[in-house]
DNA sequence: GTGGGCATGTAAGGTGTTACATGATTCT
DNA sequence: AGAATCATGTAACACCTTACATGCCCAC
């Protein structure tokens, strides 16, 4: 398994909150790291079956009546190589923003287009918003309890400052459209 | 030309600044669309022969000394076609962000780990913020005489907003984790 | 009985980067 | 002379998504 590839780390760093079959995974993935990493099924399931043949992982094969389902949990050869990229550095990607590559060519358009983008952009934000702060207020409660959702909780954190602040750009650069254009 | 690949609309919507070869297009693209968009040299020359070869732009085969240039331009089809990619709906997508992936995981190292990625990332955002900066205060005197860079600007302030964002987030996620670790 | 959720997986194809190959020109 | 920059391009490989194929179980 090349070292390079983050899937894998998705995938050990899931089996560390517990053991999971691959649905299961992909489930937990579209319902809490989404926003900041996600894997398709076509990723989930050959990486599964990589690192169980290379001994980070375990499987054990259950039947729910006549259908079969694997439960993979981590060995101890995967914790380890998980804790190793924890350690390191994560790297900083400056990532592809359609939205803002559309408005940097936006002299090409009528205005309008631009702040119509930009509106309709705000509009996600603020539902985003409303999502993360769900999120937050429920893992609020169970951080004073335990410290483990602590780092769920900033995980939260960083998609309502990002949402925040986009909200905040759309009203500013609407304004200066509207200004500095006509 | 496959009309989901967004790669021909950012060469598309460099040609729409002025006529450019695809090394200038590479050197554009690093020193000012970087932060949102790049692409790399693998993409660049395929995609403007591809773009050559449809008629979306025009090649003008320059000799500087004796080494050959080759510098495209966009055609009235070309023109045609990024503007109807601006007016379409750009898509949202979360990106990618392997520092909120291994934070997510936090509670298998040690909270100093964490605490240390949180704080390397919050210094490349002030360096990144002191860049950003620098090129608003250079456009709003420009956005001032004519309208043009007015959405340059905006890219720029995206690009501002989002750190300042991180900054702020980096703060609050360091003080929560020492407060609910130990 | 059928539609939706559970469950595993593959095939095809697009997207994208890295690294290399090549050679001229210009600066020191 | 040698290094950096200008300039074009390709090949190999990695990554990733979409769509499909398959079939069981359960609720209505």
């Amino acid at each position: 398994m090349n070292k390079g590839s983050k899937t894998q780390y998705a995938v050990l760093g899931a089996l560390s909150i517990q053991p999971m079959s691959g649905y299961e995974m992909k489930k937990m993935m579209n319902e809490s790291t989404n926003y900041f990493w996600s894997e398709s099924n076509g990723q989930i399931y050959p990486t599964l079956a990589k690192l169980a043949k290379e001994k980070y992982i375990t499987v054990e094969n259950q039947l729910v009546g006549s259908k079969p389902k694997k439960v993979y949990s981590l060995s101890a050869t995967g914790v380890a190589r998980l804790k190793k990229w924890l350690l390191e550095d994560p790297e900083y990607y400056p990532a592809r923003n359609e939205l803002v590559l559309k408005l940097f060519y936006g002299q090409n358009v009528s205005p309008k287009i631009s702040i119509g983008h930009i509106n309709k952009h705000s509009e996600r934000c603020k539902q985003a918003l409303i999502v993360y702060q769900d999120i937050i207020d429920s893992l609020e409660v169970l951080v004073r309890k335990k410290q483990r959702p602590v780092y769920f909780l900033i995980a939260a954190l960083a998609g309502i400052k990002a949402v925040e602040a986009e909200i905040e750009w759309c009203n500013e650069s609407i304004k200066l459209i509207s200004k500095y254009t006509k």
